[in-house]
DNA sequence: GCCAACGTTGGC
DNA sequence: GCCAACGTTGGC
């Protein structure tokens, strides 16, 4: 089993929409960064993920769901209604690609990115590096278990 | 709203 | 294949 932190921004698609969603459940869509997709593709059902807000006023780890479905094409970039469309990816060679997430829970606390940065046991994580942009991307076990241990703090 | 950092595009 | 211009991300 993997680890992942999944960017959002709440206005666009919070903790609380996924939630909501039925079954809890919701297609991870709107990815179009090669990057953030292949880690996408080397998720399997039963890893888990850090539901992370960003570009919000307390950007931070809010929340934890898993993966129940791997990598399938991303329909919305096959619609051009759609804010996230892409005309370079076709049914027929599909580009961009999501997959399907189920709400577990809610952190008891928002562990905020300032905070994450205070610990020099994290200095090593994606998240924290500089410039990083990712929205999608690996977190590993050492790492994920110490977040957890901070949720208690 | 600003800006640093990075990805993408397209001319050559 | 280089690289300048441009667009986007996302913290602040």
């Amino acid at each position: 089993m993997k680890y992942w932190l999944m960017k959002s921004e709440p206005d666009a698609f919070s903790i609380d929409d996924l939630k909501n969603s039925p079954g809890g459940t919701a297609p991870w869509d709107g990815v179009r960064n090669y990057q953030a997709r292949n880690f996408m593709r080397e998720m399997s059902p039963g890893d888990l993920a850090f539901f992370y807000h960003s570009s919000c006023a307390q950007p931070g780890i809010v929340g934890i769901m898993e993966i129940i479905r791997r990598t399938y094409p991303d329909a919305t970039a096959f619609n051009p209604a759609d804010e996230h469309y892409d005309p370079k990816s076709r049914p027929d060679n599909p580009r961009w690609y999501m997959v399907d997430v189920r709400y577990k829970r809610a952190l008891k606390r928002l562990i905020t990115l300032s905070e994450l940065k205070q610990h020099p046991e994290l200095a090593s994580m994606q998240l924290l590096r500089r410039g990083n942009r990712l929205s999608v991307m690996p977190v590993n076990m050492a790492e994920w278990r110490y977040i957890l241990d901070l949720e208690r703090a």
